[in-house]
RNA sequence: GGGGAGGUGGCGGAGCGGUUGAACGUGCUCGUCUCGAAAACGAGUAGGGCCUGAAAACCCUCGAGAGUUCGAAUCUCUCCCUCCCCGCCA
């Protein structure tokens, strides 16, 4: 969510940085004329509050019976129109509140425009786009021919998009979280383990909601939906609390499984496991200083990005453009690894800095210093890593031709020394 | 699932229809005292809104929402949450 002030004072700014979406000026106009009519409301029911104070506390001391009872008439009405004026308030404020809700964020200078992630410009990249020296394989042959991941008892389970793991295959899987968890403790997080499915709240909080409503997974009797990412219950960790300036920043890591519906993807990668109903990831989160945030998103990065090095894979960063950027996000970077199996750089992190856009949604406050007031505090997120695409990325990079497959060395600790699946 | 208790400021804990945004204690901050500290003493110490150069004033907030009333932390209703006892399941 925006800060009001910066709709007030800045209109024309921020409708310029909203076109650099196609986003049309029109919902700053909408949010601006909410913003009026409750200005204007407000200073009238608020005088009419204080006079019936004021009055209030007078009748109280009153002696004289029927002077009472004038005041007390007249005080009935005043007390009628409040209550009108307040409901249409309230009226106000939501539709207020429901237009800027629909705002997206707005970009960091960095991020360039572009039409879709075809113009997201690489920004680094350590290894290349490797061919082996057979003829590779994708990775749902090979893992279907080694026996570690079904797909077909994963459609009989829960129906297309989903998967079976098997023996060294959800070991592998395993192990990486595991790895990827110790890494980024070593990195300066801490573990959190937290609930899969959320009140409706955090998902407003983290900016899921309204969008991606025909993503998620809820549950209508209890009313909670599962998570699409660890984002979201890590966001609303610390709502409505106010953080000591000394106590930041807060840095957690968590691994939770993430449920998609992929409604909009329907079609799409359907081969493989790289675009499932279900899956798991493991997700670095940062409570930062404003002043700090960018500094943290280029850690952030970093942080991700050692996740693939350390595995052996050939990756590289893109910044996103206008185009693929996310709603909530200021600026973001993807990190990529080459799969060369379906010869494709496969998606496995996307760092954001959110700036305020979810400390405002979730009231993530801190006190700057002793007796100041509270301030909004920066969020940022990234995966690290997001454990399909990173199995891919595994598989068809440490393919040999025979079909089995090197385990990463880093790995061999958490697979009981295993070095080869076969 | 049955029965009981309760949700108030950073924390503990009063208040149970009017001058209480909230006694008292405690924590924290600043000051006095001290060589320094402790103790003691004094002052200050919620968040949001609105307005504003800044402030004051004003409005809202005592789990959430709705209601009664001229007026509610205090009364009524609904919901949420916490704790204790019994039962049940693991």
């Amino acid at each position: 969510m925006l800060d009001i002030k910066v709709i007030r004072e800045q209109p024309d700014e921020v409708k310029r940085q909203l076109a650099r979406f196609a986003i049309d000026g029109a919902v700053v106009d909408r949010v601006l004329s909410f913003d009026e009519r409750r200005r204007t409301l407000l200073r009238e029911v608020e005088e009419l509050k204080a006079l019936r104070n004021t009055v209030s506390k007078e009748i109280s001391k009153l002696k004289d019976a029927a002077e009472r009872e004038t005041k007390i008439a007249a005080m009935r009405e005043v007390g009628d129109r409040i209550s009108a004026l307040d409901k249409e308030v309230a009226l106000v404020e939501e539709g207020q509140r429901a237009a800027m809700l629909d705002i997206r964020n707005l970009p960091h200078p960095d991020v360039p425009d572009g039409q879709d992630d075809s113009e997201n410009p690489v920004i680094y990249q350590e290894g290349e786009e490797r061919q082996l020296p057979f003829p590779a394989k994708p990775h749902w042959e090979l893992a279907e021919a080694l026996g570690i991941i079904s797909f077909t008892q994963g459609v009989k389970l829960a129906g297309s998009r989903f998967y079976v793991m098997h023996g060294l295959g959800a070991r592998l899987q395993r192990a990486t979280i595991q790895w990827l968890l110790d890494l980024h403790i070593r990195q300066g997080y801490s573990e959190v383990y937290t609930p899969f499915v959320v009140k409706e709240a955090a998902l407003w909080a983290s900016g899921q909601l309204p969008k991606f409503r025909d993503n998620l997974y809820r549950d209508e009797e209890s009313g909670l939906w599962l998570v699409p990412t660890a984002e979201v219950p890590v966001t609303s960790l610390y709502t409505d609390e106010l953080l000591e300036a000394a106590n930041l920043p807060i840095r957690h890591v968590a691994y939770t499984p993430c449920f998609r519906k992929e409604q909009l993807s329907a079609g799409r990668d359907v081969r493989g496991i790289k675009r499932g109903h279900q899956f798991d990831k493991v997700e670095m989160y940062r409570f930062e200083l404003p002043e700090n945030s960018y500094a943290a998103l280029e850690q952030l990065r970093r942080d991700a990005e050692e996740c693939a090095r350390l595995l052996g894979l050939p990756f590289r960063t893109k910044i996103l453009c206008t185009g693929d950027i996310g709603f909530g996000s200021a600026k973001t970077y993807d990190v990529e690894v080459w799969a060369p199996g379906q010869a494709e750089w496969l998606e496995v992190s996307s760092c954001s800095n959110v700036e305020t856009f979810q400390a405002r949604r979730a009231n993530l406050r801190y006190r700057p210093e002793p007796g100041a007031k509270p301030e909004y505090l920066h969020t940022l997120n990234g995966s690290g890593l997001g454990l399909p695409r990173t199995i891919i990325a595994i598989i068809e990079n440490y393919q040999q031709e025979d079909g089995s497959i090197v385990v990463p060395e880093v790995l061999r600790p958490y697979m009981g020394g295993i070095e080869v699946m076969r």
